[in-house]
DNA sequence: GCCAACTATGATCTTCGGATCATTTTAGCA
DNA sequence: TGCTAAAATGATCCGAAGATCATAGTTGGC
């Protein structure tokens, strides 16, 4: 799993993926982010296009940041050996 | 002026150095991402949440894309040797 | 200082996300 | 196989973003 987001499908994707590496549940991250379960599952799920300040605020509380950088300035895996 | 991104805000500014690195105005930005001008200066000046389907229309017009990464991982300037 | 280009912003309308209640469906595990 | 915890989803309301028209304000070049 990347940790790359050019849709917010992948961006769904990633924060289900971190979310599980944490061992939260979508509720236990939906009260850490002040939002509810069902907008949770709406983003991982991609169901629907969510606004900015909800999507930060699941990073927040997965202690996530975003870093906006050019494509395929470096092939996926190359991210592996910094992280 | 850094590519990282925790809040709208940051995410503005980021989207707006972009921008003028690819010496575009909001104009020409907006047609390529297909929105409107109106809605990029939103963005850029934080006026408004975004959603997050604008901010890739965005992203993808300037040739961008996201990388979810922990937190404080590496500091900042970090990234500048990389990129 | 002027003009042209660029950016900010006013107003209205429609669409859609999140809040909020809930129930159904799915999946893991004894 | 069943139970239980987790995830998905239905419905409604409200607020806010983007579309779309416009103009006002700002900034840089000559």
């Amino acid at each position: 799993m990347d940790r790359i987001a050019r849709t917010t499908k992948d961006l769904g994707n990633v924060l289900r993926e971190a979310r599980k590496i944490q061992n939260l549940t979508q509720a236990d991250l939906a009260a850490r982010a002040g939002i509810w379960q069902r907008t949770v599952s709406n983003i991982e799920t991609s169901a629907s296009g969510a606004k900015v300040d909800t999507i930060f605020d699941l990073l927040a509380a997965l202690d996530l940041e975003l870093h906006i950088v050019p494509r395929s300035k470096m092939t996926p895996g190359d991210l592996e050996d910094i992280f």
